[in-house]
DNA sequence: CTAATTTATGAAATGGATTCCATAGCAAGC
DNA sequence: GCTTGCTATGGAATCCATTTCATAAATTAG
């Protein structure tokens, strides 16, 4: 395959001009501007990008650190991101770690190693003490709520925004709130365990180990839920579900049982998803899509400025109220 | 930052000794081994992988050209073939291309570029001609059905699978059969307009332009659906769905609004996703995530083989049984 | 004890572009 | 007429690791 030297050589010019020619660089009369063309044209020659990387040290490549893309959060906040990325033509390399501490972990060697300009972290489990190591190497933001301030981030204020639900469903009258979450020991669940029992102190309710329910990931699971409440033997009139798609798994399985929504018991989703508004699904909206814009642009700023300085950037969230609290 | 000379220079041997230590080729004696080791460990060096890539002319990395990840569709796919590259230690570079010609040309510049070992596209619209001249770059493949054999694919037979699904609804007694579908113009979509007028013919059913309802990609589309069979004179008493998030909306809305399921319509999806498991929805398994893998195994043994002859997969299509029929 | 392997090591070529630096022609300014 | 500045052009260094080839020492085979 043919290189910049070959296209220099049958084209009469030096390997430089040809360089300027392929980068739009000034000073390079028509004449020779043309025969460089032409000769490209005619061997049907490209540049080797991965010559371009070595010697210019960027790759306009960023990745995405993400546990696991087909869960609706996730892929929403990837799809904003490659929105972003795509404009900025930038490339994205999507790193599926399923929170595997080694592929996380590797995925920051790549930075190191120069094969990308830019991390963004979506999820992770790791210690905020490892990520800070590899600022050193290039711009990392992450997409959590951590109190962290030593590293770049986007985030909604899970705490407020949990909080912020549960008064919702406290001024419409419920007073027996139950929650169900996601990833019982994730970052953000973690946050929403002390949001839920700060509440519940604050307004003198009593703490039921049982109306916190863990690991409801999908429809499936907010069936099965529905069914746990069923066997209780006093029971909570509203929820507080983080996702929509669980809420609406629970939502069928309670129109197949009989039990009527809001009345017999109230619900309020996260994420403001499809299914939630086809079912009427009061939820707080956490501005997913621009999450993953809002990360892309902070990096590519840190790309382009070289700029090693933490930014942060809070997003509001908003509760959109419909029909099931 | 530290390079391959250095080390080499520090640890008093040759770049060659160093470069034989990094990828453990034997031949090197364990003195050298542990000098070598402790200079890098000392220097905190790490290879330039685009090094690496331009020298060796591999990139370690595949380029997946689909055109919106927040589709189920399309997200379960990506996480089936994300699954398989982590094992295989492949990169993925996630190019969300909207459908658009110069993104979808991009990503295949980038095989020509060498900035990736392969390509496997999801969906797109390009011409089987424009695809066919870049398999001379390295190996394709793509997740459609065309009648296509220049070019490596994994594919179900939508013609068949919706066939089936007719003939499903068919065998239940049902005779005035509607279909939703999703973008009009999809290569997918016109088979299985072909398969749907084709049934029609055989079993001497009229055909109604307008139980042929078009653009449907979500929960409130399929919401939409049913309102247009609501207003319709003469009405499908069971519809063909493709996508089961379309066919959840609809139910939904059918509950709403009184209409029993499946005594009033039946209905059958395909790809069975989660809300239509919590919702009884009967549906055709296309093998999403399995197309995905299959997809990722062809590619990686081209690129281990350097085999460009391609290869077809037919995945097998099953109707799931469950209540709306 | 010699011939054939095997082990160990390094010099130099290679992959393919970008960019700094040097040089030269030519026009404008004083 | 002489300096300054702009346009054009190319040589050579640079980015950094892999791999081929050559050579030498140490074993093993016969």
């Amino acid at each position: 395959m043919a290189n910049i030297k070959e296209i220099a050589r049958m084209a009469g010019v030096s390997v430089t001009t040809v360089s300027r020619v392929l980068n739009n660089h000034p000073y390079v009369s028509e004449v020779k501007r043309t025969a460089v063309l032409n000769t490209i044209e005619k061997l049907n020659y490209t540049r080797n990008m991965n010559a371009v990387h070595l010697i210019t040290g960027r790759t306009q490549a960023i990745a995405v650190i993400i546990p696991n893309i087909n869960l609706f959060y996730f892929s929403v906040i990837i799809e904003g991101l490659a929105q972003e990325a795509l404009l900025a033509q930038y490339r994205l390399i999507l790193c599926q770690t399923d929170y595997r501490h080694e592929e996380e972990l590797k995925v920051l060697e790549m930075l190191r190693n120069k094969e990308i300009d830019g991390v963004v972290i979506v999820s992770t489990r790791m210690s905020s003490e490892v990520i800070e190591e590899y600022t050193a190497y290039g711009p990392i933001v992450i997409c959590q709520d951590r109190g962290e301030r030593r590293f770049s981030s986007v985030y909604i204020e899970h705490y407020s925004a949990f909080r912020s639900g549960l008064q919702y469903l406290s001024d419409k009258g419920y007073q027996q709130i139950g929650y169900c979450e996601g990833r019982q020991h994730g970052s953000s669940s973690s946050i929403r365990q002390i949001a839920f029992s700060d509440f519940l102190a604050a307004t003198g309710q009593p703490f039921h180990e049982e109306w916190m329910i863990h690991d409801c990931m999908n429809e499936e699971d907010g069936g099965r839920v529905l069914h746990e409440l069923l066997k209780m033997k006093k029971r909570p009139n509203a929820l507080i579900i983080t996702g929509d798609h669980v809420a609406a798994g629970l939502i069928i399985e309670a129109w197949k049982n009989g039990i009527r929504i809001p009345e017999d018991l109230a619900v309020i989703g996260f994420d403001d998803q499809p299914i939630g508004r086809s079912l009427g699904l009061t939820t707080i909206d956490n501005q997913l899509p621009e999450m993953g814009a809002t990360a892309f642009r902070i990096i590519y700023d840190k790309i382009q400025n070289n700029d090693g300085h933490p930014v942060h950037r809070k997003l509001e969230y908003r509760i959109i109220e419909r029909s099931t609290v």
